[in-house]
DNA sequence: CTATGGCACGGATT
DNA sequence: AATCCGTGCCATAG
């Protein structure tokens, strides 16, 4: 079954196997939990003293020479792809760290990206016992980051809470980063969101009272029955609608990948911390790609040489303790290399394969699956999977994208029918954009291109107007 | 008659 | 084995 890893590194035991598997589907965060669980509870395992490059200061990992200015770069096409810790990630992290056991009534399996993101905001917020709440609540959003009302209810039956006390923490989840995330419907996000921006802007006169119970007419964009309705002008309205297509995002959850361009806050907190960083080597434009594979601590570890020794002089009685102890040591020290291993050669596969992505947009990305790399790599495609899931990528313009989205088939085709929506003259029917796509090389059919536009949020061809 | 959304099927992915 | 995704066919709205 497998007969994985050509060049493999030491002959594996099932344990040793099953260890690697797991340490290889986690996340930065989650591998540095790993890891300090381990160094506090296993005396035999010991973090020696970090070791830097000479040159540069770059922390160096478990390799002999620094990448970056001491070894010969001779494959001038080949990437660099080598493992970098990364503590100064670290060092700032704000208050939710230690209490990070929340969610844990069986639910924490499911702690995706976005609820743990938002809950890192708001817990300061939040007295101690409402944060289980708030974390309960995180997980039951949908996709667009919207709750069912219902789940309200049942929150505030499951925990014994007034349901007024559910809402105001419901309240303050919406005003966290993707704003209106958390809301009921996509009324209430858009109207949670118009509040913030009407404390730095301006906004149009009738764009609240439109969200509040206009929303099917503007949908069918009847301008003419609004105005009527508010008694104001058709050019009003229009004037609101533009405010509110350009401003407000009905699906907080769907903000991430899109819109960069709001008065608002953010800017500089982004997402979660990247697992790998892709980016040119010094800043420069002309030099070849490197990419860093983020560990979470610096420094090599090892197994504490004094534990051997004194493993000797023990009593019988501890020996076999002290022995699983070093085992254990070991064990996840090998794991930790082979983990690395694999992201190293399967890093260095991605980025010679989406090169092209990577520095010139989506657009240019190919279709790759996982069958096929793990093919390449001869490992067993469930690990690739293991590998590329919950993980995200820093790339060289410093969007932070998961890893996932370079094994994404459509992410291409859906890049590119955004700009050609943004860039038509008039509206385009969905088959008059399959036949454009095709024309870009991108043969689809035409019920496909009506599901991406759903995906990327685009309305129909005849609820869309040209605004320029 | 055209443009779309819904349901369901088959193949790929996990 | 369970799930997701692209597509084809059909019903419905304009």
């Amino acid at each position: 079954m497998f007969q994985l890893h050509t060049q493999s590194i030491r002959p594996m035991t099932t344990a040793h196997l099953a260890q690697t598997m797991t340490l290889l589907s986690l996340t930065v965060d989650e591998l540095r939990q790993q890891i300090d669980s381990e160094l506090a509870s296993n005396p035999a395992l010991e973090l020696v003293e970090e070791r830097r490059c000479p040159t540069c200061k770059r922390i160096l990992g478990d390799m002999g020479s620094c990448p970056v200015c001491s070894s010969p770069l001779t494959h001038q096409d080949e990437p660099l792809v080598f493992v970098s810790p990364r503590e100064d990630f670290y060092s700032k992290e704000g208050g939710v760290d230690k209490d990070s056991d929340f969610s844990d009534d069986g639910y924490s399996t499911v702690v995706d990206d976005l609820p743990t993101y938002v809950l890192r905001q708001i817990a300061p917020d939040l007295e101690i016992e409402d944060r289980r709440v708030a974390a309960h609540f995180l997980t039951h959003l949908d996709d667009d980051g919207l709750i069912e009302e219902s789940c309200i209810i049942e929150l505030a039956r499951y925990y014994h809470l007034p349901i007024s006390r559910i809402l105001s923490i419901q309240k303050i989840i919406q005003h966290a980063d993707p704003i209106g995330v958390g809301s009921c419907s996509t009324r209430e996000a858009m109207l949670v969101q118009l509040e913030m921006l009407e404390e730095v802007c301006q906004v149009p006169d009738f764009a609240r009272s439109i969200i509040e119970d206009g929303m099917n007419l503007l949908s069918r964009h009847q301008y003419a029955e609004l105005a009527k309705k508010y008694h104001t002008s058709v050019s009003k309205i229009q004037n609101a609608f533009q405010f509110i297509t350009e401003n407000l995002n009905p699906f907080p959850a769907r903000s991430h990948w899109g819109d960069m361009r709001q008065p608002a806050p953010d800017t500089a907190e982004v997402y979660h911390q990247p697992d790998i960083i892709i980016g040119h080597i010094n800043e420069d434009e002309s030099m070849p790609l490197m990419v860093e594979i983020i560990m979470p601590i610096s420094g090599t570890l090892q197994i504490n040489p004094m534990f051997r020794k004194a493993i000797k002089q023990v009593e019988e009685s501890k020996k076999e303790e002290w022995k699983s102890d070093i085992e254990r040591a070991s064990l996840l020290v090998k794991c930790l290399q082979q983990r690395n291993h694999t992201m190293q050669r399967l890093m260095l596969e991605v980025v010679l394969r989406q090169k092209g992505a990577i520095l010139n947009g989506d657009r240019h990305m190919q279709s790759l699956t996982r069958v096929e790399l793990a093919r390449e790599l001869e490992v067993h495609e469930s690990t690739i999977s293991r590998a590329v899931a919950k993980k995200t990528v820093q790339l060289p313009n410093k969007k932070i994208v998961p890893l996932a989205s370079f094994f994404d088939r459509s992410l291409n085709v859906r890049t590119v029918l955004c700009d050609l929506v943004a860039k038509e003259a008039r509206p385009l029917s969905d088959s008059e954009l399959a036949k454009l796509l095709a024309k870009e090389g991108f043969k689809v059919a035409r019920r496909t291109v009506a599901k991406y536009r759903s995906m990327e949020g685009i309305l129909p061809a005849h609820l869309r107007h040209t605004t320029v």
